[in-house]
RNA sequence: GCUUGCGUGGCUCAGUGGUAGAGCACUCCCUUGGUAAGGGAGAGGUCGAGGGUUCAAUUCCCUCCGCAAGCUCCA
């Protein structure tokens, strides 16, 4: 199979997914099938098509094996150019309207066209393998979902047929490792499992945190009020529920009111806020400020709801309640630059802190609706570029991207699995200030209108709660473990005694130790201590009362050392330092 | 919201047109045990909710709720 090599990869899974679409006719030949598209994606390709029968796993299987049949009969592949009249008759003629319809948005000085093997022939650009022989065996048909034609959700919902492919076998099955991995970590699962958090359906997409769940929650808020002492942010606290005439001036009754809970009270008319800056901005206005006073940084870990859509939630990543590490920046146009510097700076210390590498800085420029004129805009993504070449960090420009109230920095981080997830974003904002005639005194003492920074390091904590899951796969460091170490003593009765003095002058340190003193085995107790995924275990019997030390074993190590009490609370000590990152210790 | 699929004790799951089972967890008893499950007994479910078909529904059909994979959405 090595002619497979010398074709690029998405050549391959291009002709695969080609392959796919015959295969499908060839398993139904009695049912009217319409393709729509069927392009190459990440890990492999995918194809869009329309039929009565509902595809099932039975039906993926049959279809793989008709796949690898049709390599086997070396169909060449060939392409044909048609004249646009010619192809629309064509697909006319073989009842391909979807394909007819993708002809005729084909610009006029555009060639048309066409790859045929065998009986199948399909409308594409190309390029593909020359031969269906030239495709590999190492493939996979995973799943069907429905998905909109032409991606809109006014057209009719074809089924996408999901498949991955790769060049070799041994790639194939490093990525479905990868998956059944992904499996196992999923925050969902672990998250029921370890007791963090479940659901109830009286509250959908909304968690409830169980005490280790929640513990995790309010030790995130702690590391960032721990950074944010060392950054200059002020946090603030702010109401949950806001007039609407607030949500009027915001511009969210215009855009945002969809996603908003609404309550009436007292003849008026009150929404639960689905974010805070509103709020900010009004504490902002209530006083008056001088440059002097900038930037000001009010930090705000209050509770958002948004009302997402039914089938837009998922886990911990997409809920309808949430809290996010949110700050708004009030700042002069002109220093922008030395706050994103050190906004950067912020980023990358706390992300490699959690142990994620492989950080992605995306810049979003003006998009084609925005507020606010050309030469604000000039300068504030002239700003922010300044500011990311300073960093020094690579970053990408999605040109048009940005919100229409301004540029705006994301940053995607990958997890242990190699999957990014966005969580970081910087956004600037000329367009709140505005709504709410927000100013300040400057230098010659005239009214300046100040740039806000919307920015959030963690996203959403419940969205970076089940992200961190996923990346530790719930195996915590010992700083934000909800239980550091439990302390077992060999026989209740007789060490008992000396199991609660040690943790007793471990919790004095601050450490949260437990004693597991239930009528249980040791090795029961060891198999419950190791699944909980408890940093340390720490065993004391005879030997170690006789000698002032303690067994101790780490979590996913198969053996135990002896170390003294006193080198234990050494030890752990040093690990509790991590709850700070060691750059700003 | 849309397409498809799923919903059985706290958890993981088996099963059936004649109103249910296992393992773990839980309670009690015995066991005082040196690093991944000691033994025994017991309690616990109107099979997501409502309606329909049927002599009979957890099982078949419909609606709703919830969950999942995607699509759309994420001012």
């Amino acid at each position: 199979m090595a002619q497979s090599q010398e074709y690029k990869i998405d050549t391959i899974r291009h002709s695969m997914a080609h392959l796919m679409a015959q295969a499908i006719t060839h398993q139904f030949p009695n049912e009217h099938i319409e393709f729509g598209v069927g392009p190459v994606i990440d890990h492999g390709f995918y194809y869009d098509v329309e039929m009565d029968h509902r595809l099932n796993e039975a039906d993926l299987k049959n279809i793989e094996k008709k796949m690898k049949e049709l390599i086997k009969k070396k169909l060449p592949i060939e392409r044909k150019v048609m004249k646009r009249d010619e192809a629309i008759k064509h697909f006319e003629d073989i009842n391909q309207k979807l394909k007819v319809e993708l002809i005729s948005d084909i610009p006029a000085d555009e060639e048309i066209s066409f790859f045929t093997q065998g009986d199948f022939i399909d409308l594409c650009r190309g390029p593909h393998v020359e031969n269906t022989n030239n495709l590999p065996f190492s493939f996979k048909l995973t799943h069907v979902a429905g998905a909109y034609w032409r991606g809109s959700e006014k057209n009719q919902m074809l089924q996408r047929v999901y498949a991955v492919c790769f060049s070799s076998k041994e790639e194939l099955q490093d990525h479905l490792k990868m998956l059944e991995e992904a499996k196992r970590r999923d925050h969902r699962k672990l998250g029921k499992e370890l007791e963090l958090f479940h659901f109830e359906p009286v509250a959908p997409a909304s968690p409830f945190f169980m005490p280790k769940g929640a513990f995790i929650y309010n030790e995130l808020v702690s590391f960032m009020r721990r950074i944010y002492d060392q950054f200059g942010y002020s946090e603030v606290i702010t109401p949950q529920i806001l007039d609407s005439d607030l949500w009027h001036t915001s511009g969210h009754y215009a855009h945002y009111k969809e996603n908003m809970y609404f309550s009436n009270i007292d003849d008026r008319e009150y929404a639960v806020k689905p974010m805070n800056c509103p709020c900010h901005m009004l504490m902002f206005k209530h006083y008056k400020y001088s440059y002097r006073d900038l930037p000001l940084r009010y930090a705000d870990f209050g509770r958002l709801h948004r009302y997402e859509k039914a089938g837009a939630v998922a886990g911990l990543t997409r809920v309808r309640t949430f809290c996010q590490d949110d700050a708004h920046i009030f700042i002069p146009m002109d220093k922008i630059q030395g706050e994103i510097q050190d906004l950067m700076r912020m980023f990358f210390i706390c992300y490699e802190h959690f142990g994620f590498t492989g950080i992605k800085v995306n810049l979003s420029t003006r998009p084609e609706d925005k507020a606010g004129d050309d030469a604000t805009w000039d300068i504030a993504e002239g700003a922010l570029k300044d500011a990311l070449d300073a960093s020094g960090h690579a970053y990408h420009i999605k040109e048009g991207d940005g919100a229409f109230y301004g540029p705006k920095i994301d940053v995607e981080i990958a997890d242990a699995l190699g999957r990014y997830f966005q969580l970081g974003t910087i956004q600037l904002d000329f367009q709140l200030p505005d709504r709410f005639d927000l100013t300040f005194t400057n230098q010659d003492g005239k009214e300046e209108r100040p740039v806000v920074i919307h920015r959030a390091l963690l996203g959403s904590l419940e969205r970076f709660i089940g992200v961190y899951i996923e990346h530790v796969g719930a195996a915590f460091p010992f700083w934000i473990a909800p239980e550091q170490a439990i302390i077992v003593p060999v026989n209740n009765e007789t060490h008992e005694a000396a199991a609660s003095v040690l943790a007793g002058e471990l919790r004095s340190l601050g450490l949260r130790i437990r004693v597991d003193n239930r009528n249980e085995t040791m090795g029961y107790k060891t198999r419950q201590i190791q699944k909980s995924k408890v940093p340390y275990m720490i065993v004391i019997g005879d030997r170690e009362i006789e000698t002032q030390s303690v067994s101790l074993r780490a979590y996913g190590s198969r053996d135990s050392e002896t170390l003294t009490n006193a080198d234990v609370k050494k030890l752990f000590t040093e690990l509790n330092q991590e709850r700070v990152p060691k750059e700003l210790r």
